[in-house]
DNA sequence: CGGTCGATTGACCTATATCAACCCTAGTGG
DNA sequence: CCACTAGGGTTGATATAGGTCAATCGACCG
């Protein structure tokens, strides 16, 4: 695929980069795809390259010595995997979905990062925007409900959504759900049970329509902010 | 003060810069300080500067509009406030100790990062470990218990003195709290009655040694992470 | 048709929150 | 000098949100 073609060119961690730069990209790359439910690395793994997520979704997630399991970054289209200079993994990735990454080997693109001032800084916005978005995340875990929880993760699909597509946020909105009841509970902190009750609930009192397992309608997106326990939804839309 | 004398020379946004650079930052930095308790910005305000923690603590706290906080970021000497290119705060931002930052208005700091490759990548570094470290917390709000919570705590305090001192983790190791217990609780994701029964749990069981509330000694500081719920400690020696 | 996988629902339990009393220390002012 | 007060911390009794264990359901698949 060329790269002005790609669905995430404007998000990407090339989004500011100029034609010859792209034109060096464009060479060192690679696509790599994965099945759902396919491990991409481990932790404390050798992982050779850094990549941006192209299609699909993937997952970071660190674990106790005991297996308890939390999510703690959600990767979707335009997202960042790996980090320039550390080449073992500091967490567990996984696709949830079928995923499509456009590599770049640790080398190449270091020295790229060092020529092209571009890069370096589209890197250091992701990250800032990643940290932002990190910290909301702890206010979630550590102090929401967990109704708000579900509430809170269903906005934030649909943002990212809307922000995708450059489309509008707010009214009725369909979103389709990335993850497992599963993946559902290790991203907010919950029992893949508590999440089900909550969704039921939900659905129930008409805040959500349920048509599939992973399909859900909001048909009013701000009536289900309301529930999302009030933090300031402006810094979500990266 | 000369930053050669500076006391995060080697750990903060500048720890990269050469000389002549630091020449630069030396005579654009000025010096602010703040009392214990002091907000420094509250989410939304005008923020006209960026700055390195000399010495002393911050916290940066998000709130719900019902009034629930969590703390997002606890800043030690060396780290960094503020974002490079936003002239918004997105946090609460307090002291909660006798606080000094060297602080760098928002202009001549951009022009710096556009000009000087080291500070740009220093920032980025420091913004990857901040989200590491992010990660980890998540970890801990999303699935660990109040004892592993509390441990845990600990020992990130202990490693962060040891890591500014360049001195031994292990062993017998006094720490003194930058926290108060209802800082604590709302850092961990509790409350400040659970911070106390714990903090008085570990002690009655010899974990640690309270001497004043504000001063704890670990006599075995493995024993204390074996009660911490066991994630990989490597990564928090930032 | 049996088996597997994800999701839902129910009954019960527990870690932690909540509400409340109390303690200790430091500071203040009579 | 000492009573009074305020702020931080501890401790106890009770309530509850969400966890745990277990049964069931539906869809899909060989």
């Amino acid at each position: 695929m060329k790269c002005e073609q790609c669905p995430v060119r404007h998000r990407a961690v090339c989004a500011q980069s100029e034609w010859d730069d792209l034109g060096q990209l464009e060479s060192m790359k690679f696509y790599r795809s994965f099945e759902p439910g396919q491990l991409i690395t481990c932790e404390g793994d050798r992982m050779d390259f850094v990549a941006s997520v192209v299609s699909g979704a993937a997952t970071l997630t660190r674990i106790t010595e005991d297996g308890r399991a939390q999510i703690v970054g959600l990767l979707l289209p335009g997202d960042f995997l790996g980090r320039p200079g550390r080449e073992t993994a500091a967490f567990n990735a996984a696709a949830v979905s079928k995923l499509v990454l456009c590599c770049f080997r640790h080398k190449p693109f270091n020295e790229m990062m060092q020529k092209t001032p571009q890069i370096a800084h589209r890197l250091l916005q992701m990250s800032l925007d990643e940290l932002d978005a990190a910290r909301d995340w702890m206010l979630l875990l550590g102090r929401k409900l967990a109704r708000e929880k579900i509430a809170s993760f269903l906005l934030i699909i649909a943002k990212r959504k809307a922000a995708l597509h450059n489309s509008q946020l707010g009214g009725r909105m369909e979103v389709e759900l990335p993850l497992s009841r599963a993946a559902m509970a290790d991203y907010l902190g919950l029992t893949l049970e508590t999440v089900s009750r909550q969704i039921s609930a939900l659905n129930r009192e008409g805040m959500i329509e349920l048509t599939d397992n992973r399909l859900v309608i909001l048909p009013d997106f701000g009536l289900l902010a309301n529930e999302a326990g009030g933090d300031s939804p402006g810094v979500w839309i990266i």
